[in-house]
Formats: structure tokens, C-alpha cells, sequence
DNA sequence: GGTTACTGTTCAGTGGAATGAACAACCTAC
DNA sequence: GTAGGTTGTTCATTCCACTGAACAGTAACC
């Protein structure tokens, strides 16, 4: 009862937004960006999203028109200006212009794969990648999301954050993704790794994302005060894997973090 | 007199636009994507884009709340969901996502820096880039953006299209960007490669875009009807560049289009 | 201190965009 | 063929987001 008055509050979206239709079309975006296809229908997302059908019809043609999405015969799917705006996006992170550089004074890393990503919530954002003699080639892509929970960079930009961030991210009991046996399974679990992390200055994930494959990653302090989270990690075979390449390993992603935290480093 | 009558129609934008709120906030997305530092104030946005200062507020509110745009103090920039829906469209290009797999099956290519690189206007954009045995490492990003008439792919795309659509991008006096000597200055010189390009089935490009360097480029067959127009390119460098090699690469860059061009190739 | 030129914010009035019912154009089905 | 399920489109009505002027807060200048 009570105020059930506002008509529009029925969708989940903010409540008194202010300007509605900007708020809708990232919705749109959202949603083709989730979908497994990535082609939905005009009725797909009025549905989904509970927009009336002509107001989605509206919102869709300005969505094609500004190229943020292209429609294909009856379907949409997002558009070729978001590869434009992202790559913007990035061309402005001196941290990723910096990376490839810098990896290739790093002689125990330049033979292996280096990732740098950012914290976007829950998930790390693979951003770039270095392969110096491409031993084993990672499957994973530039742009690629991964839960924090399950990868070494996500896990050491999480234990960046205070405590009570992280509480709110994942509750003691919460289940996390799992891809491996050995992938971290609740939220308790992976807290108690953070004081381990925080203490050692780096993280490790043990074949917690992928079988056979370790990885080291610490995090890049942050230039300015309202700069993105990012983050190092190295990935290694766990055949191949010793302790003391680890250790190395492990010293020159730091003072790569530090190179790239430095402006001008 | 007439019909003087529509007050809103003073901005540059597509005259009745269904969804003017989203059409603004593609435009303020593009201004921070083309300005210099990638940093703009309300009052900038509101001036360059011709939106009243409360409107651009409300604007600026809702993108931020979705985080397609970020506050920093006084100043906006571009947001990182960008990067996510940037990377949701690559992901569902499988012909990016097979380009990197492609590229180690190709033995003279696989020496070389191999880009693949999608059209986008009058520029292209690339995409992907696989370094076999990076001997020299190009400072080119992934999501860089070149004018079409400075690189080997950008000719090799709009060979591609009918000579109408050539004409309505570039007159034949159009002058062209610059980068080195060798540049092409007006739209007659382009179109007259075009014609070449055409015949030999592959695109050149000599020292056009950065001196040292040539580029060898074929498109991509469009998968389905409604795919983006994509092509490769191999870079190397003119002191050791060799026709014998040169010839060796486009049978190796034809074969690598024809794959990805065929789906489940 | 006063002036000017900015910044971004507030708020009431209003004009245009969002709405939803009705529509048309498909399909499959039995 | 008729019914039931779609699809996306159209259009008059109405309400809400946009507007613009007035506001407040800051910075630089003489």
C-alpha cells in the first residue's frame, strides 16, 4: 500500500532518475552485452527490461542512429562505436600505454604472460596482455571479465579495499563461481586469503581458474585520486613452476606496479 | 517563415529524433572520446554540444549513474563500463576471436606483427594484433584508429566497397590527412590505388603512414549479411622488405581471410 | 574590496517525448 | 480457415523531463 503511486518506479532502475531514456538505453546495452547470443529482439528487451514496446521501439532507433547499436534485420546487437569509445577509454590510461614498454625490461617476466586488469566491480577486466616468447598462449582475450574470486589479480585488488567493502561485496556464507576443484567457495574463504595477501604484498592463485596454470599478481597503485584499480599478474605453467622463479617473479611485478603508478616512471 | 517553428532544431543533431536524451548522451560520449586530454567540464560539454547547462547536468547525472561516463572532481571522462560493452562486441566477433589461433599457423607471418582491423567510416580501427617473434614492436593500440587512405588495410576495406560510396566519402579533390611524404594527398590519388588494389587482390602501403615501415593488407569475406567489414595486415619493416617475401605474406594473408571468413573454418 | 568571468546548482512552467491500446503482418497449428 | 501466438508499427493523449533564468559558489584580476 502506501505510495504505490509512482508509475514507473515497477522497473528495477533508479528511482527518480533524471533523464530516464539515457538510463534505459544503457539498460539495453547491458542486456545484449549479457545475452549468450548477443542478438535480441525489439520484444527481447521490452520484456526483459519492462519497457513498453513503442518506447523501446523509440529507444532503439536513437541506440542505432548514435551507432551504439546496430540492428540486423529483426534483431540488435550492440554497435561498432562501443569498440571506438572503449578503446577511448583505455588511449587515456597512461598505465596501459605504459605496460607493453615496461614489460620488456622485466627478463624473467618477458618470458611469460603478463596481464594487466582493472577492478570493475566483482569482476577484473583483462585491459592488455604481454607475451614475450609465447610458450603456452592463453586463451583469454583483451576485454575478457573474470570473478575476483577466482583469478590472482582480482583476489590482490580486492584486499586493496577496507574491510567493510569487502563484507558488502561477499557476505562470509556467499557462493562464489566455481571453474576448478580448487576455486575459492565462499566468501570466508576468500576474506581469510586477503589478510595472507595484504601481509605478503602479492597474490597466488593455484590452479584456481584453469588446471595446470598458476598465476602471481599484485596490484598498481593508483595515480590520482580517482583513477580505475589495476592490476599485475603473471601466468605460469604449474608443471614448470618453482618457488624461486615465483619469488623473482614476484619482485619484478613490483617494480613494474611501481613504474606504472609513478607518472613519468 | 515556414516552418521556423521547431525551437530545438538549432543543434547539428538529426533533425526529429525519437529519443533526443539518448542522441545527446552519444554526443557527449563522442566529445569526450575526440577531446584532446579526455577530460571535460559540464560547462565545456554544454558549450560544444549546444545543450542548456541544467539539461547537460541531468545528462551527465544519468550516464554517470551508469557509469558510461565518471566523475573526477569537476571533470568528466569516459566510464569504464565502456570498456566491458567494447569488449562484449568483440567477444561475439568470432573472426577476432579465431585471428589470434589462425595467425600461428601461418609460417612467414607468424615473424611478423599481424593486426586484424575493422572499418569504421573513413577510418579503421583496429582490433587485434599477434606478434610472433616482435623483432620490432609497433607502438599501435589495439582500438587505435587510422584514416583509411594512410594504411594498407584502410585501402584494402574500401576497395571493397562500389565506386558511389568511395565518391561520397572522398571527392576527388578531397584532401587527405598527412602523416609522411609519401602520404597520399587527394581523394583522385586514393581512388586511383583503389583500381589496383582491385586487380591484385591486396592492398600496399609504402611508407605512408611512418617511414620505415610497409604494410601488405587483404579484407576479410563478410560472414552473414549484416557483419562489419574487417581486414588483416602485416607490418614490416622496408629495409629488409623483399618482394619475394611480400608475395609469400598476401598468399598467407589470403588464406588467413579465407578462413576466418568461412565460419567454422 | 570590487569587478568580471567563470563554475555548477535550483526550480517552476511548459512543450514534446513516452505511453498503451489498437493495428497489421506475419507465423505455426489443428 | 479460424484461432492463438507472435512480431513491430502507428497515433492521440497525457504527463514528465527539459528548459532558461536566476542563483550561489569560486577564481582571477586590478
Amino acid at each position: 500500500m502506501a505510495d504505490s503511486r509512482t508509475p514507473r518506479s515497477s522497473d528495477g532502475l533508479g528511482s527518480a532518475s533524471p533523464a530516464p531514456a539515457v538510463t534505459r538505453a544503457a539498460a539495453v546495452m547491458d542486456a545484449l552485452a549479457a545475452s549468450a547470443t548477443g542478438r535480441l529482439t525489439l520484444s527481447d528487451l521490452a520484456r526483459e527490461l519492462g519497457i513498453p514496446k513503442s518506447s523501446t521501439s523509440n529507444l532503439l532507433l536513437a541506440l542505432e542512429e548514435a551507432r551504439l547499436i546496430s540492428r540486423q534485420g529483426a534483431e540488435f546487437t550492440l554497435g561498432r562505436k562501443l569498440v571506438e569509445l572503449g578503446a577511448a577509454y583505455l588511449s587515456r590510461l597512461d598505465e596501459v600505454q605504459e605496460f607493453y614498454r615496461f614489460c620488456e625490461q622485466a627478463p624473467t617476466l618477458s618470458g611469460e604472460t603478463v596481464r594487466i586488469a582493472m577492478l570493475d566491480g566483482t569482476n577484473v577486466i583483462y585491459l592488455a596482455r604481454y607475451e614475450g616468447h609465447p610458450a603456452v598462449r592463453l586463451t583469454s582475450n583483451i576485454g575478457d571479465k573474470m570473478p575476483v574470486s577466482l583469478c590472482a589479480v582480482g583476489k590482490a585488488l580486492i584486499a586493496r579495499l577496507h574491510d567493510h567493502d569487502v563484507d558488502a561485496m561477499f557476505s562470509d556464507t556467499a557462493e562464489l563461481p566455481v571453474l576448478t576443484p580448487k576455486s575459492l567457495r565462499t566468501g570466508a574463504e576468500l576474506k581469510a586469503q586477503l589478510r595472507t595477501i595484504r601481509e605478503q604484498g602479492y597474490a597466488f592463485e593455484d590452479e584456481e581458474s584453469t588446471t595446470g596454470v598458476v598465476c602471481l599478481a599484485v596490484s598498481v597503485p593508483t595515480r590520482g585520486a580517482h583513477g580505475p584499480s589495476l592490476g599485475l599478474s603473471v601466468t605460469a605453467l604449474k608443471a614448470t613452476y618453482t618457488e624461486e622463479q615465483g619469488s623473482q617473479m614476484v619482485k619484478e611485478l613490483k617494480e613494474l606496479a611501481r613504474s606504472l603508478g609513478n607518472p613519468m616512471g
